[in-house]
DNA sequence: TTGACATACAACCGATCGGTTGTATGATTG
DNA sequence: CAATCATACAACCGATCGGTTGTATGTCAA
């Protein structure tokens, strides 16, 4: 409802809704990997890749762990499941909906 | 998997990275309302607010039908869950990289 | 210490985004 | 029919996006 929760949603789905970033997603949620070894798997220069890289830890879906000279990247599945949630938010606003249209017709055959 | 599969995520998590958007969702999910009713919500343009529901309409998290001279928009429950089972998806992945950690603790104890 | 590797970041570029205004089309009302 | 309302859409604009190249910094290995 507030607005850092708004922001939070709008970097959160922009983060998702390209779908280099969904790959990363996957494969770090697999498992740890550096930014080098993720850049390997994409037509792409080393730089976009380290970019959505970024833009993914902003949004709190990845963190990264230095190991030597590496950047390990690892998926958040808590940061995925907030964003499931705000789905079942929206869910639960067509459920209403139902609810009363149900209560309508109910209130209808009553007499 | 398939090429329109990653083009119709694009769309839909684009279309749900915008908090006007995400709001004209919860409106349209609660139940039917006109464009110019929506475009009364908010401060910008009916053209604005116009093209807000263009592109839930394109992702095809909503439906418009003619009553009069006015468009009444929908919001469809089944193309949010479309999204949430997305996520779903990516959460299994996880559970994956879970299973492979707890076999591993497994292996080295076993002996 | 030097050289190679992994990362970060700035500057730039064309494309898309989110907004505007203006105009055209359809349906309703007087 | 004329006037009005609801909608759609094109053209435009500044900002952001997704990519590039180039450069700086930090870490490892010889």
């Amino acid at each position: 409802m507030t607005e850092d929760d708004e922001d939070r949603a709008d970097a959160l789905f922009h983060a998702l809704a390209d779908r280099t970033r969904r790959d990363i997603m996957r494969r770090v949620l697999a498992g740890e990997h550096s930014v080098s070894t993720l850049a390997g798997n994409y037509d792409m220069s080393f730089a976009a890749v380290q970019k959505h890289v970024a833009v993914l830890e902003r949004a709190g879906l990845l963190t990264k762990r230095r190991h030597g000279r590496e950047q390990l990247a690892s998926g958040d599945v808590a940061a995925v499941r907030s964003v499931g949630s705000m789905l079942t938010e929206l869910e639960q606003v067509w459920r209403g909906r139902i609810a009363r249209i149900d209560d309508l017709i109910a209130t209808d055959q009553e007499d």
